[in-house]
RNA sequence: GCCACCAUAGCUCAAUUGGCAGAGCGCCUGUUUUGUAAACAGGUUGUUCUGGGUUCGAGUCCCAGUGGUGGCUCCA
C-alpha cells in the first residue's frame, strides 16, 4: 500500500516513529491483516493501511457485513502467518505493470493514477512531482502497493506482540471523504514484545477508569438524560459546584485584570447573525430559526454578535479602550449525533467568552495579556500536557469572511505575540474561525482523542461588519479590533478534560466536598454536627456523615468518592477538641485540634494546592 | 449524519437449544454502638428500551424506531 497517512492532525508518538522499527512491524502487521482478510473475503478490495500511534488499520470494501466470528478467524491466521517465515520482498515496477498487478482493486488503481499524475506524494499530501517509480512489496501470497518500509520478514514480528481483536470494526470514508464510498476499518496493536503488548493493554483499562462520562456517573457530577436530549447535560449538586467554583475562581481573576461583566440572552433576531455572518457561514452548526411573531429568531452559536451591539449602545472614546467584555455565555451548536460524546463534545454549552476591544496600537500587549492569562489559568490546573495551535485561513476555502490583507495582519499580530512570549505553536492552515485566524490551547483526553480548549482569536472582519467605531485623539472615526478569548473554551469540554486529568481526585480546593465527618458512635453526632457548623462557616464545603451505619462501611463509601480528607471523631476527639484525620490516599494524620485542622484546611484552600496535605 | 455493535432492578451483571426473570451492591425495617476500606437478620426493587411480527409459548428469533458505545466525517 502507499503511505497514505490520511491521519491528519494526528500525531505520531516520536518524531522518528517512520525510521524506527516498531513501525515496519506495524507496517507490515498491516500487510499480514490484508492477506487473511482476503483469504476470509475473497472479494474484498482493499484500500489502505498505515501504522498508526499503538498500531496500524486497514480499510477493506467488503462484500459482507464483517462479525466477531470473522475477527477471530483473521486474528487466528495472521497469527499463522506470523509464525512462519515469509520475506517482504521489494520490487519497482512501473505503472503499467502495476495497473495489470492490481486490475481488480480499483483503490489502488486509483492511489497509482494520482502517484503517477502527481496528485499527492508518497505520504498523500498535495504534491507537484510525479512519481518516477513505484514500489511493491510481497510477503507470502500476498503483494500491495506500498512504499514501505516493512520488516525483513515475518519471523521479525511476534505474534503473541500482535492483537486485531482491540477494536470492532468501524466504518470509514475512503479517502476521509463524507461523500465517497464507507469502507471497513479494522484496526490492530502490535508490538515488539509480549509485554509491551500487556502494557499497552493495561494502559487502556487504566484509561477506561478515568474517563470522565464513567467518573461523571459514579461521583454523581451531570448525567445526560435521554428525554432532555443528546448532548445536554444536567449539573447535579456536586458538578455543580464544581463548576461555580471555577466560574467564581476565573470571573475574580478576571476583575483583577480590568474586564467588565456583561449578560445577554440566548437567543437573538436572526438580523444579528446576518449582520454578524454567523448565518450563512455558520448555517451548519446552528439549529433551525424559531418564529418568534413573524420574526426569525436563532439560539445563539457564538456570543460575540451580542457583545458587539453592547459595544454599539454608545459613543466610544479612544480613551475608553480597551474594553473587556465578559461574559459566561450559553451556547447551542448543532452536532451530528454520532458526534456527541459526554461533556467533551456536546449541543449546549457555556463559553468562559470575552470579547477585547482594543485600538490597534493595543492589540499585541492585550494579546499577550490574555494568552498569559490562559496560560495562568491551565498552569494553576496542573495542566501541561498541552500545545498551542495557530489557526490560519485556508486559502482553497470559502468560508471565510474578509479580505486577505486584514487575514494578514490578524496572522502576523498573533505569531509576533507569541514570539515575545517565546511560546511554541504549529500552524494548522484551515483551522481558523471564520471571521478571524486563532491560537488554540489543545490537550488530549485519556483516549488520546485531542480537544480544543483555550482560544484567542482576532477579528478585523466582525468591527467592520457591526460597523464599530471610536472616536480617536485626532477627532477621527476608527475601527477597534476586537479579540476573541476564552481560557476554558467550553466549561462542559473543560470540566470534562479536568475530570480525567484529576481521575476524579480533585484538589481541595475544587473538590465538590472536601471534607466529611465520621463519628465512631452514634453519641458522638453532637460534636459531628458542631465541627460540620464551624467549618462550614469559615468557608469550607463539608458535610457530617450522620447515618445509622456503622464507622467502616462510612469510610469505605467516602473513599471511593475520593473525599480529600475525612474526619473520624470519637470519645477523645469530644473530650480533647480534636479531629482525627484520614486523607484520601489513606495517609492517617492522626488527632489534630480542630481548630489546626480548619487553619490548615482553609490555607490549603486558599493556596489551590495540588496535594491534599494539612 | 454514515458503518458496526450493544440495550435485563437505581448500579454491576446472570438467566441451557425459545419453557414460571435472578444475584451482589443500593434502598427500607429491626437488632447491633462500633477508633480507620462493607456488623447481622428480614424485606423491597422489573413495561427485560419502545412498537409490531413469528410461535402453544419470546429477555432469547425477525422488522421498525429510540438511546448508548467504537470508528469515520465535522467541531469548543
Amino acid at each position: 500500500m502507499v503511505g497514505l497517512n490520511i491521519i491528519r492532525g494526528k500525531r505520531m508518538p516520536e518524531e522518528n516513529y517512520e525510521a524506527s522499527q516498531l513501525y515496519r512491524i506495524r507496517h507490515s502487521a498491516a500487510h499480514v491483516l490484508a492477506e487473511a482478510m482476503l483469504e476470509r473475503f475473497p472479494e474484498a478490495k482493499i484500500a489502505i493501511g498505515p501504522p498508526i500511534e499503538d498500531g496500524f488499520y486497514y480499510d477493506f470494501e467488503l462484500p459482507a457485513t464483517i462479525g466477531d466470528d470473522d475477527i477471530k478467524w483473521v486474528e487466528r491466521r495472521m497469527k499463522k502467518i506470523l509464525s512462519q517465515r515469509h520475506e517482504f520482498k521489494m520490487r519497482e515496477v512501473t505503472a503499467a505493470e502495476a495497473r495489470e498487478l492490481f486490475r481488480n482493486q480499483p483503490y489502488k488503481l486509483e492511489l497509482i493514477d494520482d502517484l503517477v499524475n502527481g496528485r499527492v506524494d508518497d505520504n498523500g499530501a498535495p504534491s507537484e512531482d510525479p512519481a518516477e517509480t513505484l514500489t511493491i512489496y510481497t510477503q507470502n501470497k500476498f503483494t500491495d502497493l506500498c512504499r514501505g518500509p516493512h520488516v525483513q520478514s515475518t519471523k521479525d514480528i511476534n505474534p503473541k506482540a500482535v492483537s486485531i481483536s482491540l477494536r470492532r470494526p468501524a466504518g470509514a470514508y475512503w479517502r476521509g471523504d463524507e461523500q465517497r464510498q464507507q469502507l471497513t476499518r479494522i484496526y490492530g496493536t502490535a508490538w515488539e514484545t509480549p509485554a509491551e503488548l500487556r502494557e499497552y493493554s493495561a494502559r487502556l483499562e487504566e484509561a477506561a477508569k478515568r474517563d470522565h462520562r464513567v467518573l461523571g456517573e459514579k461521583l454523581d457530577l451531570f448525567i445526560i438524560d435521554s428525554m432532555v436530549g443528546k448532548g445536554l447535560p444536567l449539573w447535579l449538586p456536586d458538578g455543580a459546584t464544581l463548576r461555580d467554583t471555577l466560574e467564581r475562581w476565573l470571573r475574580d481573576i478576571q476583575i483583577e485584570r480590568g474586564y467588565l461583566p456583561v449578560v445577554t440572552p440566548h437567543l437573538g433576531n436572526i438580523e444579528l447573525y446576518k449582520t454578524s455572518g454567523h448565518y450563512p457561514y455558520y448555517a451548519d452548526s446552528q439549529y433551525t430559526p424559531i418564529d418568534v411573531d413573524g420574526d426569525e429568531f436563532l439560539l445563539r452559536p457564538m456570543n460575540c454578535p451580542h457583545h458587539c451591539r453592547v459595544y454599539t449602545s454608545q459613543p466610544r472614546s479612544y480613551r475608553d479602550l480597551p474594553l473587556r467584555y465578559a461574559e459566561f455565555g450559553a451556547v447551542y451548536r448543532y452536532e451530528q449525533s454520532g458526534e456527541l460524546r459526554g461533556l467533551t463534545r456536546v449541543r449546549g454549552f457555556t463559553v468562559d467568552d470575552a470579547h477585547i476591544f482594543v485600538r490597534p496600537d493595543q492589540l499585541l500587549d492585550e494579546f499577550k495579556d490574555v494568552v498569559k492569562l490562559i496560560q495562568h489559568v491551565f498552569g494553576a490546573l496542573g495542566l501541561t500536557d498541552f500545545r498551542a495551535r495557530l489557526g490560519t485561513r485556508d486559502s482553497e476555502s470559502d468560508k471565510y469572511v474578509g479580505d486577505n490583507a486584514l487575514w494578514e495582519e490578524a496572522t502576523v499580530a498573533i505569531a509576533d505575540a507569541c514570539d515575545e512570549l517565546a511560546l511554541e505553536y504549529h500552524i494548522e492552515p484551515g483551522e481558523a474561525a471564520f471571521y478571524g485566524p486563532k491560537l488554540d490551547f489543545i490537550v488530549r483526553d485519556v483516549l488520546k482523542r485531542e480537544w480544543q480548549l483555550g482560544t484567542v482569536q482576532v477579528d478585523y472582519n466582525l468591527p467592520q461588519r457591526f460597523d464599530l467605531e471610536y472616536v480617536d485623539r485626532d477627532n477621527e472615526r476608527k475601527r477597534p479590533i476586537m479579540i476573541h478569548r476564552a481560557p476554558f473554551g467550553s466549561l462542559e469540554r473543560f470540566i470534562g478534560i479536568l475530570i480525567e486529568h484529576f481521575a476524579g481526585a480533585f484538589p481541595p480546593w475544587l473538590a465538590p466536598t472536601q471534607a466529611v465527618i465520621i463519628p465512631i458512635r452514634e453519641s458522638h453526632n453532637d460534636y459531628a454536627r458542631d465541627i460540620e457548623r464551624l467549618l462550614r462557616e469559615r468557608g469550607l464545603r463539608v458535610k457530617a456523615d450522620l447515618q445509622d451505619r456503622n464507622m467502616r462501611s462510612k469510610i469505605k463509601r467516602r473513599r471511593r468518592m475520593n473525599i480529600p480528607w475525612l474526619l473520624i471523631v470519637g470519645d477523645r476527639d469530644v473530650e480533647n477538641r480534636t479531629v482525627s484525620v484520614r486523607l484520601r490516599t489513606d495517609e492517617d494524620l492522626g488527632a489534630m485540634p480542630l481548630d489546626a485542622f480548619a487553619d490548615a484546611a482553609a490555607a490549603n484552600v486558599e493556596a489551590q494546592s495540588q496535594g491534599i496535605g494539612l
